[in-house]
DNA sequence: CGATTTTGACCAGCGC
DNA sequence: GCGCTGGTCAAAATCG
């Protein structure tokens, strides 16, 4: 299940400007999302690598690239066509073309951005929420590869996250497309009240992990 | 009871 | 053409 405001995500939301995110990118595309996020992540969450998969964004990637872009970097830059059109994602019997859609319109160029990150929770909370589809053991990964897709209603990004097969401390996470809708995080931030937020730390780090099942 | 996760099956693309 | 592989579906199970 997903908890999507992690206690530790909250603070540097607040610095947010009234428009954070214009263009609804993930956090992780935001500009803003890393300039605020980054540093609040705790010690077990250590983001180590930033891959930058489409050119539109390639601006801020980079003074948060570190390293290693070569690992994901090669990877076609495709989606948007069929996976929009897969619209609900549960209609089987319309558009059979596209419903396994991604391998296929490789011509549609959509956003994709990867990330590699040290951390011993496999989600790392986002602002968004995901609801789990699919899981997957992939060739050359003894890790499986989980699938999810935004939870927001008409909207179709999705996401992949799988360990390192090189080193299981790390956690690759692959988001495709764009959210059509503010992060839950940024509504939440447009609905503060002027005298402030009452922030209280996490009980747990572990409650902001949905599945880590 | 609704939302989410699990899991096996299905399907299409790709390489040989 | 065939088999392998990755991505998705959807029913059942589980959870809150």
């Amino acid at each position: 299940m997903s908890t999507s405001y992690s206690s530790f995500l909250q603070p540097p939301i607040m610095d947010y400007p009234s428009d954070p995110n214009p263009n609804n990118l993930p956090p992780h595309q935001n500009q803003y999302f890393h300039q605020n996020i980054l540093d609040p992540f705790p010690a077990e969450f250590q983001l180590s690598d930033y891959l930058m998969l489409d050119a539109d964004i390639n601006g801020f990637a980079d003074d948060s690239t570190t390293s290693e872009q070569s690992m994901i970097s090669s990877e076609q830059v495709f989606s948007g066509g069929c996976a929009g059109g897969d619209g609900g994602a549960t209609s089987r019997n319309t558009s059979s073309k596209c419903k396994k859609g991604m391998k296929k319109d490789k011509s549609e160029v959509g956003n994709r951005v990867a990330f590699r990150t040290k951390s011993d929770l496999e989600i790392m909370d986002d602002g968004f929420k995901w609801r789990k589809y699919g899981k997957k053991s992939v060739k050359n990964s003894p890790n499986p590869r989980n699938y999810y897709k935004c939870s927001s209603g008409g909207c179709n990004v999705k996401k992949r996250v799988e360990r390192d097969r090189e080193d299981s401390s790390y956690v690759i996470t692959t988001y495709e497309g764009i959210h059509n809708h503010e992060s839950p995080c940024v509504v939440y931030y447009n609905q503060i009240p002027a005298d402030g937020w009452s922030l209280q730390p996490s009980s747990s780090p572990s409650q902001h992990s949905s599945s880590s099942s």
